[in-house]
DNA sequence: TCAAAAGTGTTCAGCTTACACCCATGA
DNA sequence: TCATGGGTGTAAGCTGAACACTTTTGA
């Protein structure tokens, strides 16, 4: 009932889902797992808390240890704990509880050595056909995935996976690539978007193959998550 | 970046905010804590989890040592893994991590003398007006409401707070508790109810002040989680 | 016959959806 | 002048909010 006098204790690790968008396709961070008997299975990236390091903290220091600490605060990436998993044999090795979050980082903050993957054992791979993974990471992964859908339907957290500047098309296929939905309407996406009053115009614009896109960033003064009454029905 | 060959141990304990309702009010089980410097607070149930036990199996052994285990899983309460808490400094005895937990049970699972809080230390206090509480227990706790929150709006788990039959009325009142909302419209609240088709009538009526009133059951079959496209405006 | 509470139908505003249309550019 | 993609207006249909109404019981 309450804490008890002897203390079992547990190692933990903190395991992050890092997605990005590019190839018109979902992309989460990935290393090679050695460990038997998991050998050619991939990994999520994870760190262990240091003795006086919040979950946070850890988390954190998982992302900037791949993708480096930026210059300003601002373009830091976002990211959420998503649910723990400590299932007894989730790791043959001995037992382990894991906390999961995922982040979201916009491509153009990634260097180009860490894209395309040179010179480095981590790799970018397809969120919705991963390949195999070791331990429970494909739970993780599926749960992570589960979760960014929910959350970009009430948040306008998409807009941590565009670069600073990008057309309302290109927004929209974030939409649409995340959801999975080719289906969304071009006149109505905009008409949300621009009732949620989240952009703005920067007055610069894209040469596409036709007419010319205007370009727009997010307005820092933005409301990001809006609640309504739903119910189930 | 990958798992490091020494291993730092954690204390882990999870948590359970377990709630039910009666009194016309949403209610939280409490334990009075000892432990210097909280005491005179209120803490959380918690359990180790055991060295072959999952987190799950944890909060439920949590949950069942209060209110004992049921004869038959089908009224077994509802639970659902919250978030995990990992501030160092969370516990001044010492760093802990605490997996959190909330739990629902219908006020007629509870035996009497759990209810009265006759011959044990426990207590059921308002989930909204709590008394004090030690660690970092009223985080979890207003977590645990914002969630409860959202997820009644979206699914039907108000039914767990819900004896075997009830009146729509009452069903109306959980909602309204835990929403915090008195302006629900009679009308439009049984319309929704009967669309979503998640009720049956029982044929039996139960007496009131005025027109008796049906009492109904939640179907067996019942869709209890619906999702609609719904962005952020 | 009146108070109290159950239970229902109808209207109106606002939002979502579908779709048609115009605009600006390069070839 | 045509193809391509950007950008907008509007009508139909659905949903939710508000509210007035009827029904059934006990006193």
């Amino acid at each position: 009932m309450t804490h008890s006098a002897t203390s079992p204790c547990f190692p933990v690790t903190v395991e992050t889902a890092i997605f990005t968008l590019f190839q018109r396709d979902l992309k989460v961070c990935l290393f090679p797992c050695n460990q038997p008997p998991f050998e050619g299975s991939w990994m999520l990236p994870s760190v262990m808390p240091a003795e006086t390091e919040s979950l946070d903290d850890a988390a954190q220091r998982c992302i900037f240890s791949i993708i480096g600490a930026g210059s300003d605060s601002e373009s830091d990436p976002f990211f959420q704990q998503l649910y723990s998993f400590g299932a007894p044999d989730r790791d043959p090795r001995g037992r382990t509880i894991s906390i999961a979050y995922f982040a979201l980082v916009a491509k153009d903050r990634l260097p180009e050595h860490i894209l395309d993957g040179t010179n480095a054992p981590l790799a970018w791979h397809s969120a919705y056909r991963p390949p195999p993974l070791a331990f429970d990471h494909s739970e993780i992964l599926s749960y992570a995935l589960t979760r960014l859908r929910y959350k970009i339907e009430y948040s306008a957290v998409a807009f941590q996976l565009m670069p600073e500047e990008f057309t309302l098309r290109e927004l929209q296929d974030a939409y649409m690539i995340i959801l999975n939905d080719q289906k969304l309407d071009k006149a109505n996406f905009r008409k949300k978007i621009r009732e949620a009053n989240i952009v703005e115009p920067s007055n610069r614009f894209r040469e596409t193959g036709g007419r010319p896109a205007s370009l727009f960033r997010f307005r820092k003064d933005a409301k990001l998550e809006i609640k309504t009454r739903r119910f189930f029905p």
